[in-house]
RNA sequence: GGGCGGUUAGCUCAGCUGGUUCAGAGCGCUUGCCUUACAAGCAAGAUGUCGGGGGUUCGAAUCCCUCACUGCCCA
């Protein structure tokens, strides 16, 4: 490194040491059979997104990690990969061709998925991009995709086994429809959102006297059509006549059974609930209880079908207010209220979720939910923040049965094929032989169920690789804890039904990043920033210290570009210290002459010493955001606002040595930005190539991390230089309380309370004389004031007297603080006047009021002041 | 309805296994500085009844109860 810029430029920097990273393969596993492992398996993204500050807040936190182990001895592999994100995949590449007007019926599966993998492939360079950009240190040679055939084997192997065992089975059940993308859901894919909407209550007849009436509230009259009972509670005496007998339904003019159940809430509407089994979970479960008939009257496309007379053809919404429309007419409807209630839609898709009976393939999942549950209930499976388990805890108790067939074709298709001929169900990880006797089973499998083998199937499994000896189980996940559910469970659930043996150990759930006025960032409003272009402003390491510098534990961040700048500063002030460190070591070449450590030289020792013992306690607690404050205080606070200071003075104190002097300030710097490289990868290898003479081929991302030496921690020395600090700031604030501007060299009288102090105090004299602008500084073991006038304050054991005589011209200074004085004491008059004034008081807007008295209470504050000081000066 | 969080300086948040490095950081603000790396900087400064109320304790931002507001997850 010759010549250094005035402040950091990242841009070049980065895409040089990517390159010189990538020549060097320092992020595949060493071959050292004797390190420790250390292995992480990424959070796949999905292949056709682009990375946002969520992903790089992850992948950040994962980097930190893989450096850090690394460095720290482990042979470390971090793997790389992406998700085929069935349904969004999907439906973005449908949507693409729809502006040619295609849709992928046109094309036929085969010609259509040819068409995805082609979109595949272009988007899957762009998260490679933008993975390598960020500085991801991961080991690209074992790079996997989830339709990857090596893991698509892993999926049959396993759909096979739970076949096998009863724990996969198809049946005809209620589950999610999406109507737009036209396939199953699985109760994880449906997020509910409030939606303001109607209750309509509704007349059904009795049969046996039609001017009689039970009435029904309902959220859904379109439904009605296949209601095919009415159920009150057995305990509800408005109903006890009526229970057992039947109603008329309207329109349909069918007559349905009035049954007593339990389950019905009498505090909603009236009390009586329709029933209609093909289109609530609920009324499903009810159905069956009574042996009730299932009339399916909506469509996979959310439009009335044939069982729906009339209305058959129209839209279900439509539909909807026609029948309303009809029963008006009819006189049946008692009336309509306002009603907000919670409405599924389809998370990806966005479409409003429709109950819908059909055949689908599920995972009977208590039996696997449970080993999962105590894995982690044991602390096998460490959790951090702790609470989320109970968050899991809640869900793998309630745990549901996972439906698990798509009807889409991007995917992994089910490996069941039906004999043409005799109806013969084959389930095989391989197609049977003679398969032109057998039709394979349309549907594809939950992206899910692919991502839940994730940490095994990436390393070979069902083969018994030597990655899958060496690397699994993993140590370490992270990821967001939306995901809780979809994934880690499921991950955990699924490693200990097929390997025997926990996925990881630890599990950090990160911060949900979220807009600086608190919305979660997403594409459909826009307020995402565009990492790439954020990383060109502010540089990659500015963006990745920010967020992980901003991501306490247990809350969200809120983010805006501009935080960066905490970053960036960071960089600059790194870059400027390092900067200086090298002019004074290329200037002071050949001063090398034996020189003894000091106070400040054991301080700064102690200091960093303290930094490792924090840092390494915050990662090992999974506190990024403590280790990252960690080193900024270290080396902003300790290494530059003091240490640098004075070592200028040191090093003109001992002219012969300053070679010595600097090499050993570099050598704590080393330290110091070893520390910082998992956070700041490349501006501390930048660096740390500079400071010292490096070969070709080395690097900090494989060097030593600094090993804690507690020893060296000096409570002493911690404590000395904390009373020389508070002296120095002590003689800058009285400096500044007088108003004098640095230029003007001051003089100042330190009284110890003993001689221990006072030859302490002295032996650093030069540094407090310098660091505090001094001119004259005078040390004694005194309690008397000095014969000058002065100001004074305590610190500590010490009082501190700066002399004001000659400085000030005190004659001046008394009429201006006296013309202050008077000024403020009108004021102060005037707002009491005011404040006095009750129809003030009482017509003002109480902020005014509220401000008019702080202003108040202010001025008067301020009086004091200036007449003590006043006092001072005539004193 | 069930569960889990949050409420601390104008803003964003640390601190929360109870006790003088407990009232903090960054940004913002005020004042003064182009002081021989850094104005993306340096020095000094102002600002808070630590959401309300009650309790435990010698002592509570920190533990318990309760209320209010607020966010998320599950039904």
């Amino acid at each position: 490194m010759s010549e250094l810029s005035k402040t950091y430029e990242p841009g070049e920097i980065e895409l040089r040491l990517i390159d010189y990273w990538n020549k060097y393969k320092f992020y595949a596993p060493s071959a050292d059979a004797d390190k420790p492992k250390y292995s992480i398996v990424i959070p796949p993204p999905n292949v056709t997104g682009n990375l946002t500050i969520g992903h790089m807040l992850n992948n950040t936190i994962q980097d930190i990690y893989a450096r850090w182990k690394r460095m720290s001895g482990y042979n470390t592999l971090w793997l790389p990969g992406a998700d085929h994100a069935g349904i969004s995949t999907q439906t973005r590449v449908e949507g693409k061709l729809r502006e040619q007007g295609i849709t992928r019926h046109d094309l036929g599966r085969e010609k259509f998925l040819e068409k995805v993998w082609e979109w595949k492939e272009v988007y899957h360079e762009n998260i490679i991009t933008q993975l390598t950009r960020m500085g991801a240190s991961v080991d690209w040679s074992r790079e996997r995709f989830t339709m990857d055939e090596g893991l698509s084997k892993a999926v049959r192997k396993v759909f096979v086994e739970l076949y096998k065992k009863g724990l996969i089975y198809k049946g005809k059940r209620i589950i999610n429809w999406d109507p737009e993308q036209q396939t199953a859901l699985s109760d994880e894919e449906v997020i509910y959102r409030e939606k303001p909407d109607k209750l309509y209550y509704v007349k059904y007849p009795l049969v046996e006297n039609n001017s009689k009436y039970v009435i029904v509230a309902t959220t859904r009259p379109e439904t009605m059509l296949g209601d095919t009972a009415v159920a009150v509670n057995p305990n509800d005496e408005r109903y006890t006549d009526i229970a057992g007998k039947k109603v008329l339904l309207p329109i349909v003019e069918k007559a349905i059974p009035v049954i007593a159940d339990e389950y019905v809430d009498m505090e909603f509407g009236t009390g009586a609930l329709k029933i209609t089994p093909a289109h609530d979970p609920n009324d499903f479960e009810i159905g069956n209880k009574y042996n009730l008939e299932k009339v399916q009257v909506i469509d996979h496309s959310g439009k009335m079908n044939e069982h729906a007379g009339r209305y058959s053809g129209l839209d279900r919404f439509e539909a909807r207010k026609a029948i309303v429309d009809r029963l008006n007419e009819l006189g049946l409807i008692e009336k309509i209220e306002d009603y907000t209630h919670n409405v599924g839609f389809s998370e990806r898709g966005g479409a409003q979720v429709e109950p819908y009976l059909s055949d689908q393939w599920f995972v009977k999942m208590k039996p696997l939910a449970e080993p999962a549950l105590n894995a982690v209930r044991s602390g096998e499976i460490k959790f951090h923040p702790e609470r989320w388990v109970k968050t899991y805890e809640n869900w793998m108790t309630n745990i549901r049965d996972w439906c698990i067939s798509r009807q889409l074709w991007w995917g992994h298709q089910i490996p069941v094929w039906y004999n043409k001929n005799n109806g013969d169900i084959y389930c095989e990880v391989d197609p049977p032989k003679d398969i032109e006797n057998w039709e394979q089973d349309p549907d594809v499998l939950d992206t899910w169920f692919s991502s839940w083998l994730w940490p095994f199937s990436t390393m070979g499994w069902p083969d018994d690789t030597e990655d899958l000896k060496k690397y699994f189980p993993t140590d370490f996940l992270s990821t967001a804890a939306d995901i809780i559910f979809f994934w880690v469970a499921r991950m955990i659930m699924a490693s200990l039904e097929f390997t025997g043996k926990i996925p990881f150990k630890d599990v950090y759930y990160h911060n949900i990043v979220r807009d600086n006025i608190g919305r979660k960032m997403s594409k459909s409003l826009g307020n995402s920033p565009d990492v790439i272009a954020v990383m060109d402003e502010y540089g990659t390491d500015a963006l990745r210290f920010t967020l992980v510098y901003l991501a306490p534990q247990g809350t969200d961040i809120h983010f805006a570009k501009e935080k960066c700048e905490i970053g960036r500063n960071f960089a600059n002030k790194i870059w400027n210290a390092a900067r200086f460190l090298l002019m004074k070591k290329e200037q002071s070449q050949g001063n090398n002459k034996p020189y003894e450590k000091d106070i400040f030289d054991i301080w700064i020792n102690s200091r960093l010493q303290t930094a490792v013992k924090d840092y390494l306690a915050a990662l090992n607690e999974y506190k990024i955001n403590e280790a990252s404050k960690a080193l900024y205080d270290f080396i902003w606070g300790d290494f530059c606002d003091w240490y640098i200071e004075i070592l200028k003075i040191k090093a003109n104190n001992n002219p012969d040595s300053a070679q010595i002097i600097f090499e050993h300030a570099i050598d704590i710097f080393e330290d110091a930005i070893k520390l910082l490289h998992p956070v700041m990868p490349f501006i501390t290898e930048e660096l740390w190539q500079g400071i010292k003479s490096r070969k070709e081929g080395e690097s900090i991302t494989v060097s030593d991390m600094p090993k804690l030496n507690e020893t060296e921690i000096n409570r002493d020395a911690e404590d000395g230089v904390i009373a020389i600090q508070q002296l120095i700031a002590a003689a800058r604030n009285l400096r500044a309380e007088m108003g004098l501007s640095p230029s003007v060299k001051c003089d100042i009288t330190v009284n110890c309370s003993g001689s221990d102090d006072e030859k302490f105090i002295s032996g650093v004299k030069e540094y407090i004389r310098i660091l505090a602008k001094i001119n004259e500084l005078d040390i004694a073991v005194s309690s008397e004031a000095p014969v000058y006038k002065s100001v004074t304050t305590v610190v500590g054991k010490y009082q501190v007297y700066l002399k004001i005589e000659g400085l000030i011209d005190v004659d001046a200074e008394k009429a201006k603080l006296s013309r202050e004085i008077e000024r403020t004491e009108g004021f102060i008059l005037s707002v009491d006047k005011k404040l006095s004034n009750e129809k003030f008081v009482s017509k003002a807007s109480k902020e005014v009021v509220e401000n008019e008295r702080k202003k108040l209470e202010d001025n008067k504050q301020k009086l004091e002041k200036l007449k003590e000081h006043l006092k001072i000066l005539e004193g």
